[in-house]
DNA sequence: AAATCGGGGAT
DNA sequence: ATCCCAGATTT
């Protein structure tokens, strides 16, 4: 029986418990703020980026009313930003429907944006006490070796049976321990890619995978498919002391940050020159860079780079193209890892 | 159901 | 190189 497992990890996870930013003071809006930066994003990542985001935005209200470009660069390099765009914008609906209280509801948390099922659960249980499930990949790796399940755990309906399942087992006085405990477990001790340490694990002896000596065959999941080659031109425009970015779309990739001139294609010196006549940009030397590859989720970009040195724009400005020096674009303009290997440039 | 959306550390 | 991460949203 499943419910075997509570005693033994509940009393794990006392014993064992990493000690987190985030677990010091769970207070509805730390809980919230850290359950976002850790989706897809392991806790070693998101440790030097939570004190340093609720130090500079330490409630709701503050959250709420951040300027765009303020609230990107302290998620500059986590990632998937979409995360704190939709996080603020919930923040905003908290504070004029909620009086900028976070909702003490599973199904009203599950109505902001950026907030599904499992950040809902995660909130509810350590925030709150409510005693509903939190199922990350973690949990369901954990459950696939408990059961030996053969589904696959990247389907969603493999997900909403666990949900059900973890729901109608829950400890109802410890709920958040519960749900931390087997996130915990999957992520030092049921690790991936079968180096799980089945030594320490204190479910050992509850586990049919373990029995069957089938670890590594567990969690199913089915391949993911190639990710595309996209070729761009990064142009690095440097006018004087100054260097050009640009604002990026408010939807799609990397949303609302600032690149270098990044054109599509591999382009000859004469297809820029003829770029930069056409938005009235005067060329004075185009010197090759490194070239540079980054890797995203489902995509690649092979990136040619080019350092262009242009005559000073009489304005700031030409067309969405912005002039920065150094230290401005360091200090106020979030700018995504993909462009690390041209920075020492700008 | 499948595609989109980042970045980095482990293997 | 491949995997995968305290997932959510859009198509």
């Amino acid at each position: 029986m499943l419910k075997e497992i509570i005693e033994p990890l509940l009393d794990w996870y006392d014993a064992n418990a990493r000690v987190l930013p985030w677990r010091e003071e769970p207070s509805p809006y730390r809980v919230w703020v850290s359950e976002i930066m850790l989706q897809q994003t392991r806790v070693e990542a998101v440790k030097p980026f939570f004190d340093r985001f609720l130090e500079s935005l330490p409630g709701v209200k503050e959250l709420a009313e951040c300027p765009q470009d303020r609230l990107l660069k302290l998620w500059e390099g986590l990632g998937y930003y979409n995360r704190v765009r939709n996080m603020q914008n919930a923040a905003r609906v908290v504070m004029e429907k909620y009086d900028g209280r976070m909702p003490e509801n599973y199904e009203a948390l599950l109505e902001l944006p950026g907030i599904g099922r499992y950040t809902a659960g995660a909130i509810s249980s350590i925030a709150f006490g409510i005693p509903v499930p939190a199922v990350d990949g973690n949990v369901l790796r954990v459950m696939s070796r408990l059961t030996m399940d053969e589904d696959d755990i990247l389907k969603q309906s493999v997900k909403s049976r666990w949900e059900r399942e973890i729901g109608g087992m829950m400890p109802q006085d410890r709920p958040g321990a519960f749900n931390q405990a087997l996130m915990e477990l999957g992520a030092v001790v049921c690790v991936p890619n079968g180096t799980a340490k089945c030594g320490q694990c204190p479910l050992e002896a509850f586990c049919m995978a373990r029995e069957a000596g089938r670890i590594r065959d567990f969690p199913k999941k089915a391949p993911k498919k190639q990710r595309k080659i996209e070729k761009r031109t990064v142009l690095i425009l440097l006018a004087g002391n100054r260097t050009a970015i640009c604002k990026r779309p408010e939807n799609g990739l990397l949303a609302g940050l600032y690149e270098p001139l990044n054109l599509k294609e591999h382009l000859s010196r004469e297809q820029i020159l003829n770029y930069l006549k056409e938005r009235h940009i005067s060329a004075l030397h185009i010197q090759e860079a490194e070239e540079s590859k980054h890797i995203f989720s489902h995509k690649e970009w092979h990136m040619a780079g080019y350092i262009v040195k242009v005559e000073e724009p009489l304005g700031r400005e030409t067309d969405d193209i912005i002039f920065v020096e150094r230290e401005e674009r360091k200090k106020n303009y979030p700018i995504p890892s993909a462009f690390r290997a041209y920075m020492k440039y700008m």
